[in-house]
DNA sequence: CAGTATCCGTGTTGATACTG
DNA sequence: CAGTATCAACACGGATACTG
């Protein structure tokens, strides 16, 4: 499988340009567009591929094939997720959050409910602010 | 100020498109590559443009004047910044932020001494991963 | 079903130059 | 100093076709 340099650079092998804080890659892997779907939905229980592409589309949009098979190797990767291919045809194969993962999924779950939480308070700040500008 | 669509979308304006999950967009904001670092700083003490530049680049890359600049009107938007700009020559604006700030940038300080903490578990994993795999 | 491989549009980013 | 304006690069993400 050929990478570009910056997919191979995301998934951890950090170039010099950025050298310093490489626990901001596991934050970035964590809070990525996906990635914090991904985590709350297994942070319920476990899916098999399919299966959490449509749950994720109910709670955003739907991610491709791609994006999601990208997303869940980079997660399986950082050890925050559990990949458990079934030698079964037609293939099955369910993902589930390890002990390390859900940590990091309850993290999110905290951030993600206080942007619910405080989402009318940050409407209301949106509106005082586009009303006091143009 | 001409903003492209998706620069306008970023900042609330949903489309139909991602109607669904207004919070994300705040969860977004605040987890963006410069939202994390700016919130961060602004909770250890209040900070000038210039100077936050630079305490943010300390802490990963630097980011362009562009790139700080949109960062902050979109967490001031979200009511989570408070900028206070002196009316002197030259100009001086001091960042800071509101209480609602507060709480989002605790909340993302949680999620990034998760990451400090547990750093050493996911390079063990990514090595294990790696050495498994080519 | 669960991916992989490839191509391609475009949005995000960042350098640079400029203004009040 | 604190931005704004403009432009180019390139990475991201999606569509599609294919495989085991």
């Amino acid at each position: 499988m050929k990478v570009s340099e910056s997919e191979a650079r995301e998934r951890g092998e950090a170039t010099s340009r950025e050298a310093a804080c490489p626990y901001r890659l596991v934050l970035e892997h964590v809070t990525s567009r996906w990635g914090v779907l991904v985590l709350m939905e297994l942070l319920e229980r476990s899916y098999r591929f399919g299966e959490l592409r449509r749950a994720v589309a109910r709670h955003g949009r739907t991610a491709s094939e791609k994006m999601l098979t990208q997303t869940l190797q980079t997660l399986e990767r950082d050890g925050l997720v559990h990949r458990d291919a079934k030698p079964v045809i037609p293939p099955r194969v369910d993902y589930s959050l390890t002990d390390l993962g859900r940590e990091a999924a309850e993290q999110v779950r905290g951030l993600a409910r206080w942007s619910k939480d405080r989402m009318d308070q940050v409407t209301r700040a949106r509106e005082a602010y586009d009303e006091a500008r143009g």
